[in-house]
DNA sequence: CGTCGGTCGTAC
DNA sequence: GACGTACGACCGACGT
């Protein structure tokens, strides 16, 4: 019979992948913080493996508890082994549950292992003409391979062993396997082996005398006088670890063909199962998908039905809205077409901008938009959509200002799980309705190569759009209660939802950027890098990449000898950080040039090149974009160009402030928090001397230095507000005495006294510290003062590392968190004030400080509005400061 | 040639 | 192992 012809069987060393999987993932916590790194690493190698070997029949055998036959031949056999960890033990029924839900039956034997299970219906199957393939990365399974018999390891791409490969892998056939391993025996499962005889020596004498019986036999002719005095000595322990490493074949156990044949995943239990351990990304796979799904997408074509739907959202008090545009970048997007959803499982997609020439409609895009106007912008029409600020700058650049803005499932989502990984249409429909929706790659295709959504059938994006207009009303009617229910009600409708409409002006306003200026800086920066670049080619006798640090470590660690100090956490790669090259530039020239070539090649690469690049062609600025549901803590991000880190503390770095300018006649105004978020730290912890500090308007600074090093240290005071300052951040970072010991350049210990003396100066700040580790440890949820949460589970992870990383961000949350609620509210207010002025705008805004550009006549008053605003945008047991400041560009305007 | 993980560096 | 929150440039390995 033809080989292909052949079934499979798959046999699956289940106890001994799961180990694996254990040990080769560290620190995976499901949603209720417990391990699952077991279950992880074991679901994906068998996801793969099915796919792969898309097998006939399959099951996995697993060791039960409790002794087996070998313990009855030798006592001692396994005796040293150390128990399975605990948050093993915990996964072993989810390992199981997993594999019966991935259609894999597990098979055990009460007194035998898993190896004597898969022996034993490896024997009967390949008796009874099937193929069989071992899957193990264990080499005592070698014993079994044979005609129709393999072992698989799935490890990396996965090997496979035949005979041959046995062989070559091994050094003896597969017969042979056994009397190899019983002379070396084995350390873990304490199987004695002959002393002095190791893996080499047991495949030569095995490989020469055939048979261990055959050696024993002939133990007197054995050359080595070693080998020879052993072999006599221990040819009983010999023999006995034959007996223990021999896999049993004959088990009472049967193949039962119907139960282990393979008809594929049970995707229900699996969506179940991978949903409760949180493998969020696995479950796509088994969601149920439109297909599976009664559903009503159809695109408009004739006028007569574009005014039924426009008469329809008019009837109606919520429709959710789903665009689809020619690029993601709201400011430069045109329409492609708006599906609405006004009840379940029913949208209607009005084209707009398609070129295909499948089903031309019978309105043009102007009377198509024209048409939907009024109830877009109808504040009583109350459109939903999952990212509003994305559909209202599209909008507004379309000349529609759309009103009503009632529900974002985007925030929603946000307000739920900050820590999300994502809070995509998708992973939220997932996640709420375990429903798959379709992907836009599954759609344009992927990367460069994407189809723009103007080129594909009107029906293909009618279907996406609508399901994604449904998605988002559907979302919308799952996260109003969850929000309430969760206590999350207030953050999403009184400061994410807020905010919106005073992010969508922030980002059309934009920055105006000089150019020129800029243009001017970067050819100064060239000559400036060019003279670095030849010194350093110089000095390193070499031409090389500078900006590569495996070329950069080769120069400095090989070929000028300089001492590696430290590795790269990932790749144990020799790192060519910054810490070390300032270390080694004190006995070298060439690591400081490479400091300041560095500098200047990132300044110039990120910001100095890169501004300009971004400048919008129709308003001639730049228009970043906020994103409202990425950071953890409730803080916005800026991306495209990310405004939110542009250098400030170098003098090139300044440099390029100066470049953000205000228009001719106008300026810009720069308003930053003194020190938020020590002050929301004060008011949390209620500590009486933070406060009274702070009331009183001291430096805080000074008075930690105080607190800390001594009111009579003979150091510089300067030098003691600098590491009060760094002390003072360190414990909102919550940083060790290891890292603020090398910040400040003093001895662990001192650093760790320092950290022993704040918490004496401020002991209800340790209190707030234990307070908030308390709380959070026993709800998983750490909220800041305006009831923003954060989910922490891993804080009671059961591994150190991944629960001590916890506890930082639950310290820090309510901190981070607090100081970006209150800059919300200033914003929203702020908002609401220029709202009927023409003469301000809100233009940027990064964590602490908001800036705005202004008519010159109206900057006095403006910066007064603004400080009152800001100051009073919370109530908190100290006051709150700001720092204005006025000036032609950023740089002069931040005082 | 495009994608992606790793490393580094900028901000608050 | 050791500092919280982000974004992005660049390199180089890898896959098409």
């Amino acid at each position: 019979m033809n080989q292909s012809t052949r079934r499979r069987l798959l046999l699956v060393d289940g106890s001994s992948q799961m180990y694996r999987a254990y040990h080769a993932i560290r620190g995976l916590t499901g949603p209720d913080g417990r391990s699952t790194n077991a279950v992880y690493g074991f679901v994906a190698m068998l996801r793969k493996l099915l796919d792969d070997q898309q097998p006939d029949y399959i099951a996995a055998a697993f060791d039960v508890k409790g002794p087996t036959f070998r313990e009855e031949l030798d006592a001692e056999y396994k005796a040293n082994r150390a128990p399975m960890p605990d948050d093993l033990v915990e996964q072993v029924p989810w390992v199981h549950a997993a594999c019966e839900a991935l259609g894999v039956p597990v098979l055990t034997l009460p007194g035998y292992e898993a190896d004597d299970v898969i022996g034993t219906l490896t024997r009967k199957a390949a008796d009874g003409g099937l193929d069989v393939v071992i899957v193990t990365g264990d080499k005592d399974f070698f014993q079994l391979v044979g005609d129709g018999v393999a072992v698989f390891n799935p490890k990396d791409d996965g090997t496979w062993f035949d005979p041959a490969g046995v062989e070559k892998k091994f050094g003896v056939r597969p017969d042979q396997v056994v009397d190899v391993l019983a002379l070396m025996g084995d350390a873990v499962d304490n199987v004695k082996g002959v002393p002095g005889i190791g893996e080499k020596g047991a495949r030569a004498l095995i490989g020469e005398h055939g048979t261990l019986d055959a050696l024993l036999a002939g133990a007197d002719r054995v050359t080595q006088r070693k080998y020879r005095t052993a072999l006599t000595e221990h040819a009983a322990a010999a023999r006995l670890s034959r007996d223990l490493v021999q896999i049993h074949v004959a088990a009472p156990i049967d193949l039962d063909l119907e139960r282990v044949r393979f008809d594929g995943p049970d995707p229900a239990r699996c969506f179940e199962l991978f949903s409760s351990l949180g493998f969020r990304t696995l479950l796509a796979d088994y969601a149920p998908t439109a297909e599976t799904t009664d559903t009503d997408y159809r695109a408009v074509s004739t006028t007569a039905d574009l005014e039924t739907l426009v008469d329809a959202l008019a009837g109606s008090d919520r429709h959710a809205l789903h665009m689809l545009t020619d690029t993601p970048v709201a400011m430069r997007a045109a329409i492609v077409g708006l599906a609405f959803a006004t009840a379940p499982r029913s949208a209607r997609y009005v084209p707009i901008g398609h070129t295909a020439l499948d089903a031309p409609a019978e309105f043009s895009p102007a009377d198509a938009l024209a048409r939907l106007t009024p109830v877009l912008e109808d504040p009583a029409a109350g459109t939903v959509a999952h990212d509003l600020k994305f559909a209202a700058i599209v909008l507004r650049r379309h000349g529609i200002r759309l009103g009503g803005l009632a529900d974002d499932s985007m925030l929603a989502s946000y307000a739920l799980d900050a820590t999300k990984s994502a809070h995509g249409l998708e992973e939220a429909a997932l996640d709420q309705t375990g429903y798959r929706a379709m992907t836009e790659e599954s759609i344009r295709g992927k990367g460069t190569k994407a189809t723009p959504f103007g080129e594909l059938p009107i029906d293909v994006a009618a279907g996406f759009a609508g399901e994604r207009a449904d998605l988002a009303l559907q979302l919308s009617d799952r996260f109003r209660p969850a929000l309430a229910r969760e206590g999350v009600d207030s953050v999403y409708r009184e400061l994410e939802l807020p905010l919106v409409p005073c992010l969508v002006d922030v980002e059309e306003a934009g920055v105006h950027i000089d150019t020129a200026a800029l243009a001017e800086q970067s050819a100064q920066l060239d000559k400036e890098l060019a003279g670095y670049q030849t010194r350093i080619f110089e000095l390193a006798d070499a031409e090389f990449n500078i900006n590569s640090p495996k070329q950069l470590a080769q120069v400095l660690f090989e070929k000028l000898d300089l001492p590696a100090s430290k590795r790269t956490s990932k790749t144990r790669a020799a790192s060519t950080a910054v810490a070390v090259l300032e270390e080694l530039a004190q006995t070298h020239e060439l690591p400081r040039l490479v400091l300041e070539w560095r500098s200047l090649q990132k300044l110039k690469g990120t910001y100095v090149d890169a501004l300009p690049l971004l400048v919008h062609p129709d308003t001639g600025r730049v228009h970043t974009s906020f994103n409202q549901a990425v950071a953890a803590t409730g803080r916005l991000s800026s991306s495209d160009p990310n405004l939110q880190n542009i250098p400030i503390r170098t003098e090139v770095g300044r440099r390029i402030r100066r470049a953000f300018v205000a228009e001719p006649g106008h300026l810009l105004i720069s308003a930053d928090y003194s020190q938020i978020e020590l002050r929301v730290l004060a008011h949390l912890s209620g500590d009486a001397s933070l406060i009274a500090a702070f009331q009183r308007g001291d430096d805080i600074h000074d008075q930690t230095a105080e607190k800390i090093f001594g009111a009579d240290s003979d150091l510089d005071p300067h030098e003691l507000r600098r590491r009060a300052k760094i002390v003072n951040y360190a414990l909102l970072y919550g940083k060790t005495a290891f890292t603020l010991a090398k910040d400040i350049g003093v001895a662990q210990t001192a650093a760790q006294e320092f950290i022993d003396a704040y918490f004496d100066g401020f002991p209800d700040v340790r209190a707030f510290i234990e307070r908030t580790l308390d709380t959070a440890r026993a709800s998983g949820i750490v909220t800041t003062l305006y009831g923003r949460r954060r989910l922490v589970p891993e804080l009671n992870s059961r591994n150190r590392q991944i629960r001590s990383a916890a506890e930082r961000v639950t310290v820090n949350m309510p901190i981070q968190g607090t100081a970006a609620d209150i800059l919300k509210r200033a914003m929203i207010a702020l908002h609401a004030d220029l709202m009927d002025r023409d003469d301000a705008r809100m233009i940027l805004t990064v964590h602490d400080e908001l800036l705005f550009e202004v008519r010159e006549s109206a900057a006095e008053a403006l910066a007064a509005l603004v400080k009152e605003r800001m100051e009073h945008a919370a109530t908190l047991k100290v006051p709150l400061t700001v720092d204005v400041g006025v000036g032609p560009n950023w740089k002069d305007a931040k005082s």
